[in-house]
DNA sequence: CTGGCATCTTGATATAAATCACAACTACTT
DNA sequence: AAGTAGTTGTGATTTATATCAAGATGCCAG
C-alpha cells in the first residue's frame, strides 16, 4: 500500500481507496534479464514499473531484438494490452532487478474507472508515453548519429553513464561500433571529456547546435 | 450532434449525453493546406479529425518539414497538449480539404470524466495512437526501404494509389528517388505490375515475405 | 493542340552507417 | 594472480540510401 502511494498516479487516492486497490494489486521482484511477458501472453493487469530498467522487444527472424520502448520508473507498461484486451505484442524483460505492481485490471476498471481524477492521470500517464514515443521518431528518423548521441547527451546530463554503451547504442539505434567513433567524434570537437568514470559534459551549448 | 454520434469515440452516449456535448462542440470545415494551429498555440480542446487528412510537423533550421504524424478521419489529434494543459508542440496543416470537431476541453473534464464507460473510449484512442506509433517505429527504424514499402502496400493494397508518390515517400521516410527504384525493383520481382493507373498487387504473399 | 509546370524516372556519385575482423581493455571467478 | 567472458575501440570494406543532375512523362490552362 505505501508502494501503490509513492506512485505519482495514485497520490491523491485516500486511504481507503488505497486500501481497496492495494486489495488486488501484488507486488513482484525480478532479477536482471528475467522475462515480465512474452509477445502473445494474455494481459490481464495492468503493470507499473517501480525500480529497474524494463526493456519491450521483438525480435525478428534473423533473431534481432528490436527494442520497442525502453522503461524506466515509474512507469505504466504495455497499458495497450488490458485496454483492448489483446495479448502482448510484444515481449518484456528486466535489464537489471527490477519491481513491478500488478493491478487487476477487471477490478480496476470496476471499482476506480468512474473516479474523473484517476481517470484524468491514467490519461496524462498515456500521453507522456504518446510524447516519448514521438519523440524516438523525432530523434531517430530525422537525426543522424552524431545529433541523436548529441541530443541524448544533452538530455540525460546527470544520468549519461548509468546505461553500458551497448545499451545505449540500442536506445539510439546505432552499432556499438558506430557509437563508440561518435562518442571519440565529440571528444576530439572538445564537446565531451573521457575519465575514469567515463564521458562528461565539457560544451553543452555546442552539443545543442549539433541537433537543433 | 449527428457528427459527434458517428464518431465511435461517442456512439455509447444517449442523446441527453450527445446534445450537452454539441454543446460546447464546434464543426470547422478547412481547405486543402491551411494550418489548424501552429506550434506554440495554446491548447484548449480536443480536436476529432472527421474528413481530410492531416499531418503534424516540425520544421527544422533549414525549412525541411519533418512529419511527425499523418492523421486520416477519425482520429484524435495532439490530445497530449491539452491534457497537460502546455503549448502544441508541433503544427498542423490539412493536406486534402478537412473537418474537425473542437471540444471544449474544460466543458469535457467537468461533463465527462466521470462517465466510465466514456473514459474506456478515452483510453482506447489513446491506445490506439501509441500503437500506431509503436508501428511507425517499427517501420521506419527496423526496416529498410525495400520491406517499407512492401509493408505499406500490403496494408493499404485498397488505397494503393490514393496518394502521390512523393506523398508516400514522405511518409515512408525515404526520397522520392528511392521509391521509384523501389517501386521497379518490386516489379521485377513480380510482386508488382503498373497500368495506367498506377501500381498493383500482383503477389501479396511474395511482398509478406520482404517484411516479416 | 501546345506550352509549361508538376511529377516521376534514371543514372552517376557521395556519404553515413553497418558489417566484419580482431585487438585492447575491464571485471569477475576460481 | 591468471584466465575467461563481457565490453569497448579501431581499421578495412561493403552496403543502402541520399544527393546531384538530366531527361521523360503526364496534365492542366489558354
Amino acid at each position: 500500500m505505501r508502494d501503490l502511494k509513492q506512485f505519482y498516479f495514485f497520490e491523491n487516492l485516500d486511504d481507503e481507496q488505497l486500501a481497496l486497490l492495494s486489495s488486488f494489486s501484488n507486488k513482484k521482484h525480478f532479477e536482471k534479464g528475467s522475462i515480465l511477458f512474452y509477445e502473445k501472453d494474455e494481459a490481464k493487469s495492468l503493470i507499473l514499473l517501480i525500480e529497474g530498467v524494463l526493456k519491450v522487444y521483438k525480435t525478428d527472424q534473423k533473431n534481432n531484438e528490436i527494442i520497442m520502448h525502453r522503461f524506466m520508473p515509474i512507469s505504466l507498461v504495455a497499458e495497450m494490452a488490458v485496454l483492448e484486451g489483446i495479448l502482448y505484442p510484444a515481449s518484456a524483460a528486466f535489464e537489471s532487478a527490477g519491481v513491478v505492481i500488478e493491478i487487476d485490471f477487471e477490478r480496476f476498471k470496476k471499482e476506480f474507472l468512474h473516479n474523473p481524477q484517476m481517470a484524468l492521470l491514467f490519461f496524462k500517464s498515456l500521453s507522456k508515453k504518446i510524447k516519448y514515443l514521438e519523440d524516438v521518431i523525432a530523434l531517430n528518423i530525422v537525426l543522424d548519429s552524431t545529433a541523436r548521441l548529441a541530443k541524448y547527451i544533452f538530455d540525460k546530463e546527470d544520468a549519461l553513464n548509468t546505461l553500458k554503451q551497448y545499451q545505449v547504442a540500442e536506445h539510439l539505434h546505432m552499432t556499438p561500433e558506430t557509437l563508440s567513433r561518435t562518442f571519440k567524434k565529440l571528444v576530439i570537437l572538445e564537446l565531451l571529456e573521457k575519465d575514469s568514470n567515463g564521458y562528461k559534459i565539457k560544451n553543452k551549448e555546442g552539443l545543442r547546435v549539433l541537433f537543433e
